[in-house]
DNA sequence: TATGAAATTGATGACCC
DNA sequence: GGGTCATCAATTTCATA
């Protein structure tokens, strides 16, 4: 991992179509030296995967939400219950007054309120708390 | 934006490596008829880009935080000098007690003190409430 | 690990249905 | 819109250092 890595790293974030023969210019090396180096960088782990970023409003999820849960051990498959509820993007677990938080996406408030009941079945949940989105400034990758 | 439309978009969050001879057979298309889809679907905006997946820990960024922001009106330009701490991940206005939400990124909580200091110092800020994340149980792509 | 070149595979555009 | 085909470009592998 050093700063070639991470100039790979950063130009790939930006517009992972980049040929290999363009990083390798901006990096410095020739085009098979930073596929390698990208290879390896997939093979650690560092680079999960090659995906696209949507439009979530274009798909018809136009409302973000997050939710706090209050309740008690999570020790069960409460991590599994909640990933079976396909508008959860993210769940972690947290420090303070409630537990967990979980961004939630759905088309309108009415497919919330939907999602916040099955939320409220999961295994330990004692209550929620929900903050809906009115703008979003930016979501953007971190250099 | 029909059925075709939505398997090719998922298929592609999946994996965007995937070539478009791929994509057309997985959706009963030509290679062709593949590729001409999703290039209009780039042009139409709902595909915005081709990225990677970055494991964050990985580049040194293991603390994961939101800082839900009380203040006033965020009529001038708090959105770009929220977007000139790169620390900051996300940025929502919300409805609810706070008026802001943020996700933040940083390698400790040291350095998530720092961006706090730096985010106290924006216009119309007068409180921040911050939730640090223990745990994250998924962090995923909608399909 | 890097280079440079060879071989395979994929992208892209013109043309027709 | 979609299919097919020809051309051009990129990926991937390999020999070599």
């Amino acid at each position: 991992m050093d700063d070639i890595d991470r100039m790979l790293i950063g130009l790939l974030q930006e517009d992972a179509t980049r040929s290999y023969a363009v990083l390798g210019k901006a990096v410095g090396l020739s085009g098979g030296a930073a596929h390698e180096r990208v290879r390896k960088l997939r093979e650690r782990g560092v680079i999960r995967r090659t995906t696209i970023e949507v439009d979530q409003a274009a798909l018809g999820r136009a409302v973000t939400s997050y939710v706090m849960i209050e309740g008690g051990s999570w020790m069960g498959d409460s991590a599994a219950e909640l990933a079976a509820i396909p508008e959860i993007e993210e769940a972690h677990v947290i420090a303070g007054p409630a537990s967990l938080l979980l961004k939630i996406r759905t088309p309108g408030t009415r497919e919330l309120q939907d999602v916040l009941r099955r939320v409220f079945q999961v295994d330990g949940v004692t209550g929620t708390r929900t903050i809906v989105v009115l703008e979003t400034f930016f979501e953007r990758t971190l250099k």
